[in-house]
DNA sequence: CTTTGACCTGTGAGTAGCTCACAGGTTTTA
DNA sequence: TAAAACCTGTGAGCTACTCACAGGTCAAAG
């Protein structure tokens, strides 16, 4: 297979396989006579491994490590296993945090549809981000300094 | 305000104050005795207000437009109000992936666990994740090429 | 009064994971 | 035979920072 070939057959763009080769997580041989990449079923079988476990939050090099440990035999699990368990607590943690932001969009959404839309203040979405949700974020940001005394707008 | 000043009051690194400077999302004023940036008051809250929209899912250039919008005081909303609902429906539609995902991270977890814990094929993981639950991603990704004929592994 | 340490300045590079552009070579199609 | 579609490697661009560097400035301590 050449790299469209085995790009279309696993759903990327070509740049993505030169990518994927050029950091190792693909092995093509080449075509002497031409200098082409060939790749095999073996490649196509790495390269469907690696579009799943990037979409499972893997990174590049623990890919690159689970396959270079397949490769030589080794069992991966453990590693493998450590990488993602502590992923799919990431993963739990992100849909709380996305939850928590869907709320306040939300929120801020329905504030909003109570305004005529030709809205008066241009300074309106300011406020209403500004005084978003205080205090969810990181500590000691709302607490020093000079908050919330709006002066002018 | 200096640098420091105005990054402990928002709760981010100076380094961040002087990239969003040099973004022009902020305008301080400049001290002519040691050429020293001056924030004031609407600096900080430009900078509060950014990143709150940062942490909705608003891009830099978007800030920096709602922001000088604002300033010219036009009426940010109907774009604001277009990009904010896009973004909602951008971060739900990242919710119901997330739970997908979380689904099934969870239950490639528990089919592990019924493994032995040093287990006994090294590209067991490869099956698992290959096989993770082929057809949710791109259309005509499973469907041309030479699939699912597991030669070796 | 000098030294030390914390701050300031701008610029330039590094991060992840692609994505695209370029210049030139090859293969396929009309 | 010519044009279109592919191939090659390299190098730059993207986002939103983050860090490193080299030199200037300022407040307090000795």
């Amino acid at each position: 297979m050449k790299v469209k070939e085995i790009a279309d057959a696993a759903g990327v763009k070509p740049d993505t396989v030169r990518f994927y080769t050029r950091e190792g997580l693909l092995n093509p041989a080449r075509n002497p006579e031409n200098n082409y990449q060939q790749y095999g079923a073996d490649d196509l079988r790495r390269l469907r491994f690696a579009r799943k476990a990037r979409q499972l939050g893997f990174s590049l090099p623990e890919i690159r490590d689970i396959l270079g440990e397949a490769d030589e035999n080794h069992s991966p699990c453990p590693m493998v296993r450590e990488v993602f368990e502590r992923r799919l607590a990431d993963v739990e943690r992100e849909i709380r945090e996305l939850e928590q932001l869907r709320q306040r969009m939300q929120n801020a959404l329905s504030a909003w549809k109570q305004m005529p839309d030709g809205t008066p203040d241009g300074h309106t979405i300011c406020r209403l981000i500004e005084h978003w949700d205080d205090g969810a974020d990181e500590p000691s940001s709302e607490f020093k300094g000079d908050c919330c005394h709006d002066g002018d707008h």
